[in-house]
DNA sequence: ACTCTGCATTGACCTACATCAATGCGGATG
DNA sequence: CATCCGCATTGATGTAGGTCAATGCAGAGT
């Protein structure tokens, strides 16, 4: 990994919890680098996910197919979203019902899950990063729930440009869409009464 | 707190980590007795929450207020889901975007986010525990998330039936209706299609 | 230069669910 | 017993967003 790189990943950690610059390094060093080219995926539904990847540049996308449909649950960014993983399968080595798909060609660091779990469980200073990353993840999906409840489509777009203003720009809106959970002609009708 | 309580406390707990019988017999020991009567709010929305309940009998009800609307983001159930507490606003110390109100006269026990915070801090086991919670409160919200992508009001009334096979039972109808995202209305006609 | 392909937009129509208003009913309270 | 009150149901009607099909358009490949 090279040093900006460090400077990244380490910027990020601690956003979450205090770690010692060491030990960031010594984390550094254990990561294997990682890339994907645009519309490769890195989970594949159905599979089992071993890996927590960090995206240094690019941005992906997390789906689920069901018959007849394909839906965006979350989107993964170099500059504000750059941990990437299918969590549940990863804690539960079950099968991941989510796809995580490259939409950009990305340049990534990437952990096993044995390698996490001897982190977390041999140090109570990274098991409590763990356990906030967690809780951060809760969060997040906490404040989507509160959207879907509360607001009309509209307003659900009015949030995600607010959470993801870059990736507007960069995915093709009707993955947007999907995200939203309407439409490509409902989201194209909504941005036409701005 | 009886003998019987300390026995339902251990069971939750060892199913989401493995804790010693001494340990959480001293949990036990720092749980203040706590009683909600009916339609009493346990924590009210714009408050900070500070505390953690875990229910011994009865049930509450996870609730936002928007300006003409109520909604109803879960339930906290003494036989499947015993822990309750405004998770986001206990972690962040920010004032709570949801209520939490007794639906039945409700017997729990309760620890200060204080407590909490040193037991987890001073502990790899309880941090590790904490980590598994908070792990498994984001699992069930990315289920939530699913759902409501994915699945027709009708389809989503199904997974909670599934999921809270008793709470239809003890409570109005038309605060499942608020959980699914839909009118009392539109439930009533719901299910008289089966 | 032409053609393909993927994507956004637009229009016409349809459907699930919301809204509003009326009715009924069982359980609490005087 | 009579009266509320909270809640479920039902009907009539409105609307956000879905579906389907056509058009347009820009970038990539030939």
């Amino acid at each position: 990994m090279h040093t900006h790189e460090i400077e990244e990943v380490t910027r990020f950690i601690q956003r979450v919890a205090p770690i010692p610059n060491d030990e960031i390094a010594a984390f550094c060093e254990s990561a294997i680098p990682k890339h994907f080219s645009k519309h490769q995926e890195f989970i594949r539904q159905g599979e089992v996910c071993e890996q927590l990847l960090f995206i240094h540049r690019g941005l992906l996308r997390y789906a689920f197919l069901t018959q007849d449909n394909e839906h965006t649950k979350d989107f993964a960014v170099d500059t504000s979203n750059p941990f990437c993983t299918a969590f549940t399968s990863l804690m539960t080595k079950l099968p991941s019902q989510i796809s995580i798909e490259a939409l950009e060609d990305t340049q990534a660091s990437c952990w096993s899950s044995d390698y996490l779990q001897g982190l977390w469980d041999g140090s109570l200073l990274w098991q409590t990063w763990a356990r906030r990353m967690a809780q951060g993840m809760y969060i997040r999906k906490e404040q989507r729930e509160i959207t879907f409840l509360r607001d009309s489509a509209l307003e659900r777009y009015r949030c995600f440009l607010h959470e993801f203003p870059e990736v507007v720009e960069r995915v093709p809106q009707h993955y947007v869409a999907s995200y939203l959970g309407i439409t490509p002609e409902a989201l194209s009708r909504l941005r036409r009464n701005l």
